[in-house]
DNA sequence: TTAAGTGCAAATTATTTGCAGTAAG
DNA sequence: CTTACTGCAAATAATTTGCACTTAA
């Protein structure tokens, strides 16, 4: 077995690779979301319940910033997947969401699972940022 | 040159279509929408200010109920593409959006252009509900 | 005449911001 | 020390809702 550098602080050098300061409620916050290495997709509201929930003091609004500045930084996206709240990703790269209407939950699709064979060309003077893809799901 | 039953009242037809009560504004904002039979995309301020501008006295709740309404009887599609506000299409199949960037519009991209191969399978006990697809374009 | 639709204004929900206090480099 | 960060409370923005009034059927 090998000692993985960064298990036990993946949220701080996730921080200062940004460039962020690491302050303890930042450090906190990034620990929730990248600690154990697992994509995670959430609202501003769930990632302030879980900080409580695990005794972290901050505010709702400093995780509100806070979520602005890790996608400023490039370290999360946010993804609009259903009308009004915003969820943040913290897999950046492009890939199809899963967006469960029961639950109002956000999970990955399965990337190698989705082909998409042709794109419409971007019309004249312009270029396409990023492709988004949701599907969406109902419990049966 | 053949005489196009309803081109003067498109409107009108399409929502008692769908039983609803065709009321004074209702059937303005309809035609609005459908009235030239062109798909339209457009936010409930939007619709809001277009009927203003054609001297129509509607509120801006009513605007929003109406498109709830419109959406609740199928004949529109709300569409999410970006942030805070909802947008409704009158193409009620399902089709892929160009979204502007610069001036947040939507517009339909040609479907035709778009071929998806594969998709991912629905998780066990859910079905697709729909798939959304959403080009970000940037003006360049 | 009667249930559905309309218009306000007030209520909600999600999010941002101003500013005084706190802490990281 | 100095500037960025934080917390609160107040400000916004988009949308919904309660309720008295109007209107289509």
């Amino acid at each position: 077995m090998q000692v993985v550098s960064g298990t036990l602080n993946r949220g701080a050098e996730w921080l200062s690779g940004a460039g962020l300061r690491p302050t303890r409620q930042r450090v906190a916050l990034a620990e929730l979301l990248v600690g154990d290495g697992e994509d995670r997709h959430l609202t501003a509201e769930e990632l302030y319940a879980s900080a409580c929930n695990g005794g972290e003091k901050v505010s709702l609004a400093t995780v509100y910033n806070t979520l602005r500045a890790f996608c400023d930084a490039g370290l999360m996206r946010e993804i609009t997947v259903d009308g009004s709240k915003s969820y943040f990703d913290t897999n950046t790269t492009s890939h199809p969401h899963f967006y469960w209407e029961d639950t109002q939950a956000v999970t990955d699709a399965p990337i190698d699972q989705l082909y998409i064979a042709q794109l419409p060309d971007a019309p004249e003077g312009t270029e396409i940022v990023n492709v988004g893809v949701v599907i969406r799901l109902r419990r049966v």
